[in-house]
This record gives C-alpha cells, structure tokens and sequence, in this order.
RNA sequence: GGGCUCGUGGUGUAGCGGCCUAACAUGCCAGCCUGUCACGCUGGAGAUCGCCGGUUCGAAUCCGGUCGAGCCCGCCA
C-alpha cells in the first residue's frame, strides 16, 4: 500500500499493457523503426518457407507480422507450430513495407512487425466456425453456441460496439439534462397486468415468490414521488412470453420519468434525446423528418392500418366508401361488409399492375393468414385502362372511381379488402403495406423515419372477464377532456359494460416509432389517487384487489406525488436498427433462442433436489402431462 | 398451443428412390516455396446423410414420429 504508485494515471488509463505496448490497429508509417511488443489472435498465416507471415488480430484492427526464417531462426521454429487462433506476443521491430507491398485495404497497410521473438501465450484448437471470413455463412445455432468466437468476428463486434456507443450517447445526453441514473431491483413483486412474470420462489419466506420486473414502471413512479424528478435507467427487463425475432426473454430498456410535466414537455425532451443519439452514433443516417410528424392513433389507423408506421414509403390506406357509392355495389361481398357496418379500403402498390397470377394468389394467402376473408385487385395498365376480376360485378365506372379515389397510376396494382370488422381491415392492409413497401424498395434503408403516435385509447374491451383492459400501462393518465368519460353506465364503478363512455377515452398516451418498429412508448400518468381508483375500477379490479396489488404506490400517493410522466425505449431495437439488422439477437452478446434456451451455456438446467427442497418445492410434471396421466 | 422451412465430412452447399463405394468449395494434416496479405503448388485424412421407426428388392432421397434451429400466427402494456 505504502509502494508508490508504479505507473501514471494516463499510462493505467491507456491501452498498453505488460504484454503489449500498442494494439493490432494503430501502428503507422510514422512508426518505423520503434521496437514494439504486441499481442493478439493469429488471424492468418502465409508460410514461404523462409518467410512466414502471420496476420495478428484484436479487436483494434489487424497487423502482420513478418518472421524471417535467416535473421530469426527461434522465432521462425515457435512460427512454425502457430495455427489460427492461437494467442501470441511478439517482439519485433516496426518497419515500413517493401515498396509495391503496401496493403491499401489495411489502416496498418503501410506497416509491418518484423518479429524478434515469438511467444505462444495460448494454443487454440481449429474453430467451428471461420473467423477470418466475416461474410461466410454459418448456422445460426452454431454461433450461438459458440458465441465467444463469433464475437471475434468483425460484424457481430462492430454491432456490440455500435450498441455500446448508443448506451454511452444516452446517457451522455441524459447526464446533460439533468437526469439521475438509478437502479432498481431485479427481485420484485408480481404484478398481474400485461406479460407473464418470471417466479424466483424466496427461501427465507417459503411459499412466496418474487417476480423479476418486466419493466420498472411502479419503481419509476415511486421514484417521482420521492422528488427525484428526472430519473433514467438503462433497465433489463424480463418478459415469460413466446420468442420472436424482435423478443427475447430478457431486454434491455432505457426507461425514463419526469416531474411536472405534459405529454408535450416528454415528447419535447425524448425527441431531442433521440435526434442528438442518433447524430451521435450513426451521423450518416439522415433523419427524414424534424420535428418528428405527431400523428393521433386514429389518424395512424387509417392512414397506415398501423400504430407503428413506417413513413419512409407512401401507399397509404384509402377508403373507397366514397368511390363505390350509396346502395349496391353490385358485388355481394362488399355489399355484405356495408350492411354489416364495415369498411372497404385499398393500397395501390407501384408498378406491381403485371404481377402474375400466382403473384396474386400469394398475396392473398398473406392476407388470408391474417384474417382477411380475401383481397380484390384492380391493375391498372400502362395505357391507364383497369382491368379487374371484379369489374363484372362493379362495373367499369365504378372501377375507374376506384382508381381515382386511390390516385392509382399507371402500373399500379390496387389491393383491395373488405370486411365486417373495421380492425382486421386496418391490420391487414397495414401489414401488406408494410411487406410491400420493403419489397418493392420503397424504403430507403438509410434513412431514420421517426415519428410520434399520441392519444391512443385508454382500453380494449375484455370480453371474457368482462373488464376494460389498459392498452399499454394501467398507470396511464386520461386526457382531461376525456375524464369525464371514466364512468360506467351501470353508475356502479365496478360494474363495467362493453357499452361504457371509458370505451371512447383517451389516454395521454404516446409511441415513438422508427422505420415501422415500435422504439418506445409512455404515458403522462395518473398522480391524483381519486381517478386512478375509478380508472382501476374500470379494469376491474375491487378496492380490496387493488391494495393487495398496489398498495405501496396508492399509499405513496398519498404522500404528495407530482404530476409525471415519462417513457421506456426498446434498446435492442433501437441498436438493431441503428445497424439496419432484423433480429435483435444480432445485437446482443449472448442471446436465447426461440425456445429460450442458452445454446452455449445449456441454460435452462434442472435444479439440484437440493435446490428445490432448500425452496420447499417439488417438481410435479408440466401442465399437459398432468392431465395426459388421468 | 398451431402453421411453414431447414438439419448431408470441421464449415457452407450439391445430391431428393438404384449410376452415392455420397460430390464441390473451403477448412484441417504433411511436404515444398523469401514478399504474401482469400499466397501458391503437391499429396493426404475426414461424413453412413440429426435421431427412432416404417414403406420398398433397394432410402441421404418417400412416409410417420421425435429432437434441435429459424420464420410466422396465437401470445407479448
């Protein structure tokens, strides 16, 4: 303790270590003639025989090294056992490459090592993967397994960089702004709403379980309460619910809360937040609109059939009520949506007017997977004329009002769906919107298309428990003209109706969508303890269900809670996007698959009996196989 | 819970009822080579085709089941 301190504060801080005084990228021409050691993974090795070159790698770049069999006879013997992957140090000696040998595509091109020594500090087998051929296809099941190597390869760590610089930007930008980076416990309560919990069952409390978070809303809004007034966390979040490629069980969220303030005043601050991250860490990606478009969740229903749109490309959802007119279409199957009170809407895709038959047919599968009955079509030629299957029972002039309502042009193929309910229309038509938009190119892959979707509804009828179900956080204020609506029409509270005003409120509720993903949503919440009882009330839960599930933030409110807001933001999509990936497993270190399994770490794995017994539990076989037993 | 796709030397693919004693590329091993950088040349080893069962004179190839991976529906504020 008393020693003094070895080395400098710059030279503990800098990147050179005992067995290295520079990394594989850095060294230039201005470092010739410097006697160096470096250390890294054999990336390659060229054997001439008298002349052995071995590519070096870390994660800074690559530097070769040349071992001449003449000048360095030890260091050519050690050379010769080297294989790819194996760890070494070298001694040598920087010197600018022979004329004509300079490697143009390399940052260390106009260098080499000429080695002194060699040293293996570790052996590697042969991987099962290349690690050398960063473009070489490889199962995905593989990579996972193998996960620490395929870490090596450049594009998975260029990703894990790229994520790393968007954390580091957030909570730059945070920092600025006045914010509190604080933690939450991962061992919480089970709350019933929305996903299924992870259970970690309590040894010192036998019986009881906690329940891992699945984000920390009720924790953030306590922290409100408590004054802290601008809160963030970079958050892991936890999610029992079937894997996609955009789910895993475990996610990372950047979740954020303020004091004080409006819908507007959050959006204000997320949305500068999120221009001054995305410059920061992709500076080439343009934004293609700022401030970003605010569009009402109605609005987004209609225009995109989606609360998520994707607004880089057109094509957006006409309605054709007023194309096909009073009375009979002619055609029963849209005569019978009418009657029923449906809608009839239709996107015109660009220059599809020639697609096939079978072309078409695929279409119609896609909608039908989604619950559509069927897609019409009308083509319009390259003359103008339409041509359409249902043109028999329409009539061309109805078919040619059509193509004007939906501003069809030349080569556009109009996609039409009709149906009863009025959400499946909007659904299906925004989904093939979106598919086609990819397809067709619509979308320019660079460019960032944020926006804004506000006043979504506060609930969604549950016809089975006969409740109103909080589209996205029971926690979510009413906009104030809409507080009246926050009543039952059985004047009884806990009596809610389908036929309920709350049906028709609307929540100061908003989403931030990115290229077609949802990026985040928030909410201004409900601080006043009166409402929030009424709007639990609604959701059905009886004031006794409601302390035994909230009782801490209900007695919290009663201590003075200011009027807050805020937001939670899906990390791995966002990272995702940033590096135009689909999949959020390609953004994360050490993802599960779709079956929640760790491939490299065979996670999960049965318990010790000791285990269990510490926890007083007993296996008794999963759901099916106990009833397959009687 | 359901639908679809995939599973062939280390890796990526081809083969899709007999000509397969399973092909190609790459990797791997050995030898040669002093200017390569996806080095080159020569030679060699390496898979019974995820697993189980069935159909057939004959199965990598067809059928059923099962395991694993992926995509999607349901599910997921």
């Amino acid at each position: 303790m008393s020693e003094p301190r070895p080395i400098s504060p710059e030279a503990a801080f800098s990147l050179a270590t005992p067995y290295r005084e520079v990394t594989c990228g850095e060294l230039r021409a201005g470092d010739a003639g410097r006697e160096i050691r470096i250390a890294g993974w054999v990336h390659r090795r060229r054997d001439y025989g008298g002349l052995i070159f071995i590519d070096l790698r870390d994660r800074y770049g690559l530097t070769q090294i040349v071992v001449n069999r003449a000048e360095a006879p030890a260091s050519a013997a050690v050379a010769d056992k080297v294989r790819n992957e194996f760890v070494l140090e070298i001694r040598g000696k920087v010197a600018p490459r022979l004329a004509g040998t300079v490697n143009t595509r390399l940052e260390t091109g106009e260098i080499e090592v000429q080695a002194k020594s060699v040293e293996i500090l570790s052996e590697a087998q042969t991987p099962p993967f290349y690690i050398n051929e960063p473009d070489a296809p490889v199962e995905e099941s593989l990579r996972l397994k193998y996960r620490y190597l395929d870490i090596r390869r450049k594009p998975l760590l260029d990703r894990l960089l790229l994520r790393s610089e968007l954390v580091r930007a957030i909570r730059d930008a945070h920092h600025k702004a006045g914010f509190v980076e604080i933690e939450t416990p991962i061992l919480l309560k089970s709350t019933p709403e929305g996903a299924r919990d992870f259970i970690v069952p309590s040894r010192l409390q036998p019986g009881t379980v906690y329940a891992l978070p699945q984000s920390p809303q009720q924790l953030k809004q306590l922290l409100m309460v408590a004054g802290m007034d601008r809160y963030f966390q970079i958050a892991r979040c936890f999610r029992d619910e079937d894997l996609r490629g955009d789910r895993q069980p475990e996610f990372t969220q950047l979740d954020l809360e303020m004091s004080f303030v409006t819908e507007e005043r959050v959006m204000d601050f997320v949305e500068a937040m999120i221009v001054e991250v995305s410059r920061t860490v992709v500076p080439d990606r343009p934004i293609q609109q700022l401030p970003f478009p605010r569009i009402d969740y109605h609005d987004a229903i209609e225009r995109f059939g989606s609360d998520k749109p994707d607004l880089r490309f057109g094509m957006e959802l006409v309605d054709l009520a007023p194309a096909l007119g009073e009375g009979s279409t002619g055609f029963r199957v849209f005569d019978e949506v009418v009657a029923a009170g449906g809608r009839i809407k239709a996107i015109a895709a660009p220059g599809m007017a020639e697609s096939s038959r079978s072309q078409i047919d695929e279409l119609v599968e896609f909608v039908r997977g989604r619950g559509a009955k069927g897609l019409a079509h009308v083509s319009v030629a390259a003359d103008g004329t339409a041509h359409s299957p249902i043109a028999k029972f329409l009539g061309q002039e109805r078919i040619e009002a059509v193509v004007r309502e939906a501003a069809a042009k030349p080569g556009d193929l109009i996609l039409i769906v009709a149906d009863a309910n009025h959400e499946v229309v909007a659904d299906v038509l925004g989904r093939l919107r979106q598919e086609l938009g990819l397809r067709l190119g619509l979308a320019d892959p660079d460019v960032l298309a944020y926006c804004w979707v506000f006043h979504f509804p506060m609930y969604q009828w549950d016809q089975e428990k006969t409740r109103w179900d909080a589209t996205h956080n029971p926690f979510s204020g009413v906009l104030p003209e809409d507080e009246k609506l926050l009543v039952t029409v059985s004047g009884d509270p806990y009596a809610p109706s389908r036929l309920d005003p709350a049906g028709r409120a609307r929540a100061m509720q908003y989403d931030v969508a990115l290229n077609g993903w949802e990026l985040g949503g928030g909410s201004v919440r409900i601080h006043k303890r009166e409402l929030l009882e009424r709007s639990f009330a609604l959701q059905g839960y009886s004031l006794e269900k409601m302390h035994e599930l909230f009782g801490g933030i209900l007695e919290a409110f009663d201590y003075g809670a200011p009027p807050h807001g805020g937001i939670a933001m899906g990390i791995d999509r966002w990272a995702a996007l940033f590096s135009q990936q689909t999949n959020i497993r390609e953004v994360m270190a050490f993802p599960k698959t779709q079956s929640g399994t760790d491939l490299m770490l065979e996670a999960p794995s049965q318990p010790e009996q000791e285990q269990y017994a510490d926890l007083g539990l007993r296996f008794v076989g999963i759901p099916s196989q106990q009833t397959g037993d009687h």
